[in-house]
DNA sequence: GACAAATAGTAAAACGTTTTACTAGATGTA
DNA sequence: TACATCTAGTAAAACGTTTTACTATTTGTC
């Protein structure tokens, strides 16, 4: 009578009449000719009769580390997200590493408890896309995963300092093209609409939609708006729509899903998108193309975003030297319909 | 010297100074009188100091159960996916468990992979939108995993079968709905536009459409194309404008993302939609609310799709009493832009 | 025929935790 | 005093695998 339905290399053992180190043995290189051809036929038969699969924690136990990663995102139905989820999965599956996927909600406990449970499931290696960069819990939490001997490394957001690896753009530069093609755009008033609580990297591309105003001796325009909340994304547009300096462009540091709710808000006003104002975005997820107008927006490389940071991590698994401790994808500024050329305008009548 | 960087409950009983059995037996249950407070204290502030936790696989050599599901999913940038992950992993955490995402990519060898992954971790569950429901080697997988005592459910797609329980829709009837919505708006002439391969829900929405279309006596028109490809897609679309019987309205069964593949063919073929051509999804994933002209389609409660298959899979785990196999959630006939009533048009003039 | 070397296989320890059954000493009871 | 009971704690086995070092048998060599 058996305890469990679980088959063990016991069952597989008994089956072929051999011990159980002779299975492990032949499992470990069944080419290996250790033993005679006849006696390896024996155990893999029996191993293929009772469907036995190892166990990975009795493997676990005797040092071996577990094939799965972490990863950790702060929302999963922000389109951002699935496409860097896809590239990273993707090159772990290559490299023979699983990931546990986990979805934070923007919530940082909901961090911390995910980070316990990763330590107790010693898995190999943990990417994390963090709630809020500039918190210190934050990166308490990185510390605490690396103290307990597992490598981290950022994706996307991240902060200029030294505690883990990162993958990213220069976030910076990112927001001071796109400001500078909506001023060569003939654009002089141009708005910023960002989060209240904007995490770094996007303060980031804030700085550089600053620097490059001032650069023109313009001055910067900056709205806030409460995160996640339509409402008040609408009211900031209405509110720059009556203000005294209309603007004529708009750029969303925080994503194209601010944009999109832009677009949204200036359709209920009747304010006409690119004629009236211009919208441009960040990130260009897929809604970016299908969305009417068409938005105009800065490309983040998100496939190739997860891919490299999963072969950071590969790296910092295995040890090897790293070429850079931070990896800078490059951007690229994509033209659609949701934004005009002041300049062109004026010379059509 | 230690051997590793990881702190093991040996550690702990080392600096508290009690023997590893205390250890353990304190950290059962911290409340317990079975130790005097100050020897509670004592171990509790070495768990602290050395930041312990208990190794998962240890405990599961003991036959502990771990805490993960698998979730097999076939693609995970297709948008559907991400919603019915978040009420999954969602509800799966409210019940303690993490989630591992695995990202078939289509690919039934991949799936076979994962899943003999996920009987070698010894998962407690694995929930699974299958690549094809018809092929063979589906219920052979679900099947292998249930012979290694893991619990199965299907999600989204399934059939009408016995070898696991289901959550998903009545499609056959979401099929009949949307032709019928159809046929009520003066329609008469209506394609079915699905892929080449479909899986079996999706032929289920077709046999809806063709029940409807045989109610009231006309003929179905049903148009394959090659899966994932836009161009076919584009094909079909003109094949269809260009026929003797050229048709009013288009649906497409396979999901939104082909009716958008459908709008942009009828945008390249100066097609008007809805003015000419009618088009009706399925899913009502966020980019139909979106798209221009904004889609008509099925609403699938995603979410909630993700969140019940959770629920159900932990009964399964837990040995209750299921008061179904299968769960059938309502749909949601949206009506948006894409589609007209031929009715109301003629009535303008 | 004596010894060395190769072959075929196994026993046992180790990994980190939980659990069961135990002990030694203290306290209570008649 | 003699025994029972309680208290505070521990020793040791078990879980499933891998690995190291071992044994017993056969084959080869002179």
């Amino acid at each position: 009578m058996k305890k469990s339905n679980r088959v063990t290399i016991t069952d597989v053992a008994r089956l072929a009449e051999v011990s159980v180190s002779t299975v492990s043995v032949i499992l470990k290189d069944p080419e290996n000719n250790r033993f005679p051809e006849v006696t390896r036929r024996r155990v893999l038969d029996a191993v293929k009769e009772l469907q036995y699969q190892p166990a990975v924690y009795a493997q676990q136990m005797r040092g071996k580390r577990l094939h799965v990663i972490g990863l950790i995102i702060p929302d999963l139905t922000n389109h951002f997200y699935p496409e860097v989820t896809s590239g990273f999965t993707e090159q772990a599956n290559i490299l023979g590493y699983n990931v546990i996927l986990l979805n934070s909600n923007n919530s940082i406990g909901q961090e911390q408890s995910f980070a316990e449970t990763l330590i107790a499931m010693r898995v190999a290696g943990v990417a994390i896309c963090g709630v809020y960069t500039i918190d210190e819990r934050e990166k308490q939490l990185i510390q605490r995963l690396q103290s307990q001997g597992i490598p981290v490394v950022r994706v996307d957001r991240y902060e200029e300092d030294n505690i883990s690896p990162y993958v990213g753009i220069d976030n910076y530069s990112a927001g001071y093209a796109m400001t500078e093609e909506l001023l060569q755009g003939g654009h002089t008033a141009i708005a910023c609409v960002v989060p209240d609580e904007p995490v770094h990297i996007v303060a980031e591309r804030q700085r550089g939609y600053v620097a490059a105003m001032a650069n023109r001796g313009l001055n910067p325009i900056i709205c806030g708006f409460r995160n996640g909340d339509a409402q008040s994304l609408s009211q900031v547009v209405e509110r720059l729509w009556h203000a005294d300096e209309r603007p004529t462009a708009l750029f969303t540091p925080g994503g194209d899903m601010d944009a999109i709710g832009c677009i949204r808000a200036a359709d209920a006003l009747a304010i006409r998108v690119p004629d009236d104002l211009s919208i441009a975005g960040f990130d260009d997820i897929y809604v970016a193309s299908v969305v009417r107008p068409a938005l105009t927006t800065i490309r983040q490389p998100k496939y190739e975003m997860g891919k490299q940071s999963m072969g950071l991590l590969y790296k910092l698994i295995k040890r090897e030297k790293l070429t850079s401790e931070r990896i800078l994808l490059p951007f690229e500024y994509i033209r659609r319909h949701s934004t005009i050329n002041l300049t062109d305008v004026c010379l059509i009548p």
